[in-house]
DNA sequence: CCGGTCATGTAATCGGTTACATGATTCG
DNA sequence: CGAATCATGTAACCGATTACATGACCGG
């Protein structure tokens, strides 16, 4: 029982290239890990009952251990149904930035170093961005494709943006107040 | 068996005022609902254990069908503890996004109303925003406060306000190109 | 040859939501 | 008086992660 999420992330993975299993996972958590996450253990099933609806193929893989997975005809008719359907959002949880409303019991100092985690995280999130970016430019194979794939991008890199702007003046705001 | 996650939300708005469950989930809902969200099944669970516990104490509210929870001296010390200690991340879903990343098989009307969506959401929460932050700066009994709560309210309006900018130029972009 | 990566799959577990049951209170 | 809101609590369910089991392949 796979969830239509799962389903549409792994069936839009494989419009745009077969690969492994394991492979849709990396290429998930690389470039959409800022909006969307999958692990091994819902992939893997969706892969198998995704196969038994015929929306996925399996061949051997480069290794005979390894399988490649196809997208099919009417599996693409099936990503064209899913992406048109609504997706629940799952609430967030963003632990720096409970502590650190509460941080008054936390202390200036604690404070500090949590708001610099979340502007390392932010500007390591912008130095993927911009590498992604470029492969995405350099790409002349899924140019119809591209448009999308960089509107997505640029939210993320205008929200890592915006939070590496509010870590410097909360550095700065906390430092002075406090 | 609470998690610490919400134990540390419960305490942290207890140590802001005492107020029922009920009154909790709301505040929780309409402060931090940008970077957290907490439901009935988890709080009256968290409150129960809080309460043998002794780090919160139960007295009869306005109405005698509803409970009054205060943080205790040892809440105090608990909440002091759980603001230290790192919180797992919850990984994002962010189906607006997944979809639009696929939008090539959505067509290009569907994706503008996508990021439409994006960018009225992140309109609203400007507004409320806005309405939260000048209830911190009128209110003169948590002036300790309001130096963490106006820095955390101020990373969700910068991410409200870079989605808005990146909902308008999407919409230009997407809709010149294609 | 050995350690790291690639690779598939399953079972246990868990964190969290939803739905349900129940009832008081307030307001128009 | 009736509808909406305030209020507490539990049980069922579920989506998802984690850990585990297993093994091939590659590079140094």
């Amino acid at each position: 029982m796979s969830t239509t999420s799962t389903d549409l992330a792994v069936l839009g993975a494989l419009s745009v290239e077969p690969m492994s299993g394991y492979a849709l996972r990396e290429a998930i958590r690389d470039v959409l890990g800022q909006f969307w996450s999958e692990s091994f253990g819902q992939i893997y099933p969706a892969l198998a009952s995704l196969e038994a609806e015929e929306f996925v193929t399996r061949a051997e893989g480069s290794r005979p251990s390894a399988s490649l997975f196809s997208i099919t005809a009417s599996g693409r008719r099936r990503l064209r149904e899913l992406v048109r359907e609504p997706l629940p959002n799952r609430p967030p949880r963003h632990g720096a930035l409970l502590r650190l409303y509460f941080g008054r019991h936390l202390g200036k100092a604690g404070c500090l170093s949590l708001i610099d985690e979340v502007r390392a995280e932010a500007a390591a999130g912008l130095a993927t961005f911009a590498a992604i970016r470029e492969e995405i430019e350099a790409d002349t194979q899924h140019a119809d494709d591209a448009p999308y794939w960089l509107t997505t991008l640029d939210l993320g890199e205008r929200s890592a943006r915006a939070t590496v702007e509010w870590a410097d003046q909360a550095r700065r705001v906390l430092g002075a107040t406090k």
